[in-house]
DNA sequence: GCACTTGCTTACCGAACGGTAAGTTACCGA
DNA sequence: TCGGTAACTTACCGTTCGGTAAGCAAGTGC
């Protein structure tokens, strides 16, 4: 590990450069989020992100990469804590719900609106084993296990996007409904997210 | 009207430019989509478009307004043919959820993750008399006549995510899965969609 | 027939973009 | 102590960005 402790030493590490980017990637998007902005948020030129990774394309790379294995790993703990498959979906679900802004959620959503234009990324094979996962899970529900693969992921892809929809929206929602409805709306949410989950698991096809 | 059979006749209406700038923006994203490019869809040139929309962010404004209108005619047109308000929800979701790609769909999703850096834009109280609707029409579901507003936009948000999020991954769920599942993946998706639709509403806190 | 408006055009502009080239400084292993 | 390398820096470069200025052809009103 890098002595950091001696005065003028002032290196950042690669991650300090990957959580920067991260960041503003999620905010501002890939053509939203320059160089120079990564740079300015670690206060170093716009020549020390290009000294780290080759480009800006590579540089998102990196960082989607990173935020899939992140999203990956959450699922992985949830699924060994957790006993029955229905609580493991809920539990996961409900953390993803709940985690900070401008984190995994927000970029991934970003990717899958920007990948069109720019044909296949490295970050989709990624997100490929993590929703094989998820369909693996959910055909271990009660009633679930004669489910055609399609159907489950149908079913998944819908729970996902009833959580993450809600986890980027909370700046358009608060300008619109005003801080108090807003945060009624924080606290209903979560329950109505275990409703909407268990109702639709224990309704197989 | 113009008389547009004129020869050398070619000006464009105003829909015209509004509908390129819609597919662009809706397709890249705000920063994404240049000028340039809206004009060179239209074959003409740059300050064309200047010429009518004072600036980027005035043409982005109007096809925000212009959007956000339509998705509320859809709806408006949706509750008045079907009978109860079940059937009535499950209609728009499913009539939204088969829209064509590059509409109103991307557009507002987009807006929802755009929307945190530049404040409070016009669109946004557009999308407020819209979300509106769905909260009145969720509360005429038996069961659901005494949730309460923050629970019902809770549920409301979350069948909307259910679908859009989806919506938006064509191309991206096509790339990790292939041709085939992504085919079977669009047949099951509507009835999947039914389902957690009506499992929801039939399951009130 | 002539001013006025509409709907463009070409010609620019400064700023910001991603990226290259060539140092400079600090540390590290031999 | 000396060579190499990692981690930057400053100085540029060509392109594209949104936007301004000025002009011009075609209709419109009087």
């Amino acid at each position: 590990m890098a002595d950091r402790s001696t005065q003028n030493r002032k290196t950042r590490t690669r991650d300090d450069f990957l959580d920067a980017a991260t960041l503003l990637f999620a905010e501002r998007g890939y053509y939203g989020a320059s160089l120079a902005d990564v740079a300015a948020e670690l206060a170093v030129s716009k020549q020390a992100v290009l000294h780290r990774f080759a480009s800006k394309e590579r540089l998102y790379g990196e960082v989607l990469q990173r935020t899939a294995e992140h999203l990956e790993r959450q699922f992985d703990e949830v699924t060994q804590v957790e006993d029955s498959a229905e609580e493991q979906l809920l539990a996961f679900l409900l953390a993803v719900g709940s985690s900070e802004p401008g984190s995994s959620t927000r970029l991934l959503m970003r990717e899958l609106l920007d990948n069109a234009p720019r044909a296949e990324r490295a970050g989709t094979w990624y997100l490929k084993s993590f929703l094989e996962g998820l369909i693996e899970r959910v055909r271990t529900v009660p009633g679930w296990e004669k489910a055609s693969r399609p159907r489950a992921l149908a079913l998944a892809y819908q729970l996902l996007g009833a959580v993450n929809y809600h986890s980027i929206s909370h700046a358009t929602l608060k300008a619109i409904f005003g801080e108090r409805t807003y945060r009624s709306l924080e606290r209903e949410f979560p329950k109505q997210l275990e409703a909407t989950v268990r109702a639709a698991l224990r309704s197989p096809p």
